[in-house]
DNA sequence: GCCTAAAATGGAAGCGGTTCCACTTTATAA
DNA sequence: TTATAAAGTGGAACCGCTTCCATTTTAGGC
């Protein structure tokens, strides 16, 4: 089978010891002696057997990142952030896909503990108190994104802010029939409140504009791309539609910007979209967006997780970014005409 | 720190080999012994450590995907094939993204190793003959993709007729200027030959109407929604533009029939278009397109991965996948008129 | 040339499981 | 009842590394 650290050591006529202070780059060796240990584990193809190595060091050099929905665009940006800074440690990242509920109890009740994952980034996920106790127990560092867990550093935005400020805008242009087009209440989804809180801010918004909210304006499931489409087509084919639509996330809003073509709306001049995440394609569209610093949440977050592990920082805080309306093409004033 | 098996065993008064039987579900313990240790084990939190398992039975009971581009529709569904399978079974899967062809050496040569990993499936990433003869000379179970690799078990469609079933659909309908948006060549992406072959299918099929081949009308790129978008733009922004237009994978056509809205060209009035795929928008988006079927690549690969691993099966073998033309809305008869 | 500190080195112990072998207990048949 | 097979059980050996301690080698200072 595979050569091991005891092949390479006789065959290099030196100690295991001294082979694995090669591996390690120890300083402890003299030069010819690491040159031709290395050679012969060249010659050997020889490679270290990372569960041995992991059970010996008493830690796995894992980073696991827990995400729904790779698919969509924001959690690929947030795991390019998380990727970069750890690219150049020596840790191991991986993704843990929990579409599924199931995926994510499995994952939170064995997979963590049974590899010993060095530290845990939940992106867009919840943590039930009994799981925050468990990783606090086995003292995993763990880091949120794009949601707020006391006992943990988390990184998000003020998603009621950014529901205000789409609105704002809108309301703004003088619009004053405002769709929203928003996520499932989140904890029926096992989502943590976020679509909850960015829903708030859009009736926060219309309030203090002194308008009163109109549920045949709001249509609510799985912000997918296909969902935004079909909800659109919904939202827009009743009777006295609305002329604005504030989408949850820019994938569903492509979906809508596809609805409206395909019932031959304009935009902006027939119907407003403001998104939000302001990921790649919005730019390609010409969306107006609520931009959220999506790389940035996978940097500081793997950066935290590294200060975390290295015990130089304490193990909660909390760091909310800031927002911005990035004002593009799908956004114009309330067509009077029409 | 966490408990042991020896500290379940102590705490249980019975022994180590007793807890190990309980943990793999062994005959060989009375269902008495076994309902106490259970109990035991989860009064203490137990959860045994992967990585010692992993040692002492030799095998890390993961499998690993490489594969490019994570954020495409075509090889999330692929994924999800595999992961249907790989679910009920107890085999890790650990997804490895080769974006980077830097990323693809480390794995290629070192991560596959270290981890120990029991197989490897390769979506649509090419593999040289020194990595062939590698992962040969360590029995790693390999299969490979949307690619076609001798000495592994294969999965794939034969693209030379996809590109040809496109085009041919196009000439059918009279188009004679038909354009093709397709990758860059393989060996300078680091992608196999794959886009070449589709290519070559869509010269096959003017050969065979007689119609000389245009360099006017191909453009090449990475196959994102965003380069589509813009190789679009410039292909129909020349004079004597194509009435038709086949696209290398459905994901670019999306960006294509967006570019060819903005200006304001119809579809399939002004332009026809067909995609490749038959990802799920393009049944929204209503995309004529080949349909490959890329689940059921996932299922069968992972299967055969299973069936390897248990040794009931050759190491090589290869399957070429039917392909479909799906014709929808976005093709239609050369409008002469125009 | 000799003593001492520093640099290199070898190898045993331990990481936390699985598995096999030896042994005890229980069931079965005569 | 007793011989005998089958079912349960305990524990040592081993998986392949890291690390620490003991030991050897080298370098430096006089």
């Amino acid at each position: 089978m595979s050569p091991t650290i005891k092949d390479v050591a006789q065959v290099a006529g030196v100690g295991v010891g001294t082979v694995s202070r090669v591996l390690n780059d120890s300083p402890l060796v003299s030069s010819e002696t690491r040159e031709h240990v290395q050679q012969v584990i060249t010659k050997l193809n020889y490679h270290p057997n990372a569960m041995a190595q992991g059970l010996s060091r008493r830690t796995s050099r894992t980073i696991g990142v827990l995400m729904p929905f790779l698919t969509m665009p924001f959690f690929v940006n947030v795991l390019q952030g998380i990727d970069n800074v750890l690219l150049d440690t020596n840790y191991d990242l991986i993704v843990l896909n929990v579409d599924k509920p199931e995926k994510r109890q499995q994952y939170l009740n064995n997979y963590v503990y049974s590899r010993r994952l060095d530290g845990l980034i939940g992106v867009t996920v919840p943590f039930d108190a009994a799981e925050v106790e468990r990783l606090q127990a086995f003292e995993c560092p763990v880091v949120v994104i794009d949601n707020r867990v006391d006992e943990f550093w988390s990184f998000y935005v003020n998603n009621t802010e950014g529901g205000q400020l789409a609105t704002a805008h809108l309301l703004a242009l003088g619009h004053t029939k405002i769709g929203y087009l928003g996520d499932l209440h989140g904890i029926v989804r096992g989502v943590p409140n976020t679509p909850e809180h960015r829903y708030s801010g859009y009736l926060l918004a219309l309030e203090q504009a002194g308008i009163p909210p109109d549920s045949r304006y709001t249509r609510f499931g799985i912000m997918s791309e296909a969902n935004g489409y079909a909800l659109t087509k919904d939202l827009m084919s009743q009777p006295d539609p609305p002329t604005a639509i504030f989408v949850y996330c820019d994938t569903a809003a492509v979906g809508a910007l596809q609805a409206l073509r395909d019932m031959n709306l304009r935009v902006p001049e027939d119907v407003s979209v403001v998104g939000f995440d302001d990921i790649d394609v919005a730019r390609h569209i010409n969306l107006t967006t609520i931009r959220q610093p999506m790389e940035q949440y996978g940097q500081h977050a793997a950066n935290k997780i590294l200060d975390l592990l290295s015990g130089t920082v304490m193990d909660s805080g909390q760091k909310c970014f800031a927002l911005d309306l990035i004002e593009r093409g799908t956004t114009g004033p309330l067509n009077v005409a029409v």
